[in-house]
DNA sequence: TGCTTAATGTCGAAA
DNA sequence: TTTCGACGTTAAGCA
């Protein structure tokens, strides 16, 4: 378990407070987020000035810096990351400039009064952010509908152990020659070919005389997986999980569909 | 001067609490910002699913939502604008779940740990934002100033229909030639050339004698756009929109300078 | 790094 | 309401 964040926050600081606040934020990488009634101008590919008004904004570890108006989904002005930020007091008012390298954009706000400021350190997210389907469900999807990797292939079996691993999909083809298929969420690399290869030497151990298929399903494969593969004598068929999903989607029982359809659903009833 | 807006904030509210303030928030129409380890599952035009982590989000008063992670500028996820946003307690977890009408879309976000929520109330923004020289400026510059192109020309006319688009500019040049001009405010690429192109053919059937010249004026041009260019016989004139920018501040009665006058009236008054 | 293409693009204006 | 095009598009894939 990952420790906790740390958060700070600030109740309408003084514009010298809130300076401070905000250079040290910016130099330790804290996350930070800022109510504030500001202006902002903005200088690069284009131009834009933006008068006084209450604005969120957010500057991230890595320097992206949002300024979001109180409505709307994109920010009114934005860095998607920042070579420099720097902090000055002017006037009594905080300047935060936002400078960007390439291309060469500068973003200049100017916080007149500050009503929140908040410093969070140690925000952490490792999560895997999953498109469409995660590997699972595209396996779900393949072991119900075979004929989008082959016309006549009949699923033996699903998730079976074989040595080290567990084979996705085990079935036999119109010759009734055994396929071992492998699924990959992503672009698959040398590593899925090995990992289809090795499947296919165990289950010839057990089977020394059956011929023997392996196919690899993904999105794409890399340049190197590819010339591999064919150097195994493998297989590679392209699935597309965007298509795979809006057909799981038409489905009634598939187990992908089922949670937000199930909410929908209860919405209506 | 407008009253200041009213924020309220929570640390590490327990589950049930924070849906209370969430629900809440969301009735009055308040800007909440939360800082929360969450997870996040989205289903409409595509799919996607976010495992645990933390991050921030932000619930606007027009029922835009977005989950932002602690790096990069884009949202992970995130929601235009909600028709209906409701709030649930599950299992332990705060559900806020955010549904959009058309095109039909939803997005739930799975509260595990709640440390801090802030409910801002009453903020207003009512400045103007003001924008320079997008594409339509450029081309109003140019058709002013046609000099910036080239010496001589005669502006005959703008925005006229010419087969399926819109030519951007058409003029003569001191030799009585026809001009088509194409403006980009951004690097042009094939797309450009070709649509420039399409435009002179256009107007070579209603006017097969007359020779025609197709100017593409664009702050910078790709290496492709280049050569296809130069292959049909067309031109090229670089114009830096930045340079332009600060001419057309200098004119009295530019579309630019009308708003930047009024947005100093403004300041001053 | 430059260039091309797709996007849960978004957003505004015109038809 | 749908269509269309611009955008500080952004973002990913590929040469």
């Amino acid at each position: 378990m990952s420790e906790e964040p740390h958060i700070h926050v600030l109740h309408n600081p003084g514009i010298n407070e809130a300076a401070r606040q905000i250079t040290q934020g910016v130099a330790q990488r804290d996350f930070i987020i800022i109510l504030t009634r500001c202006s902002v101008e903005y200088e690069g590919r284009g131009a834009s000035k933006l008068g006084s008004g209450d604005r969120l904004i957010i500057v991230k570890p890595d320097g992206a810096v949002l300024v979001h108006r109180p409505t709307g989904y994109s920010p009114v002005n934005w860095q998607p990351e920042s070579h420099v930020i720097n902090v000055d007091v002017l006037k009594d008012a905080v300047v935060l400039r936002s400078v960007r390298r390439r291309p060469k954009e500068i973003l200049v706000i100017r916080l007149e009064q500050v009503y929140l400021l908040v410093r969070a350190k140690g925000l952490t997210d490792k999560a895997e952010f999953i498109e469409y389907m995660d590997e699972a469900e595209i396996s779900d999807y393949i072991a119900r509908h075979p004929e989008v990797v082959e016309q006549g292939l009949q699923i033996i079996s699903r998730e079976r152990r074989v040595g080290e691993g567990y084979v996705d999909i085990l079935a036999r083809d119109k010759d009734n020659n055994y396929v071992i298929i492998e699924v990959k969420r992503v672009t698959a690399n040398e590593d899925a070919v090995k990992q289809l290869y090795s499947y296919i030497e165990e289950l010839r151990k057990a089977n020394p005389e059956a011929p023997i298929r392996g196919i690899l399903v993904a999105p794409s494969i890399t340049k190197d997986a590819l010339i591999l593969l064919n150097s195994l004598g493998l297989e590679y068929k392209q699935i597309d999980p965007a298509r795979l999903h809006r057909e799981a989607k038409k489905e009634k029982h598939s187990r992908y569909s089922r949670s937000l359809l199930e909410y929908l659903e209860r919405k209506k009833g």
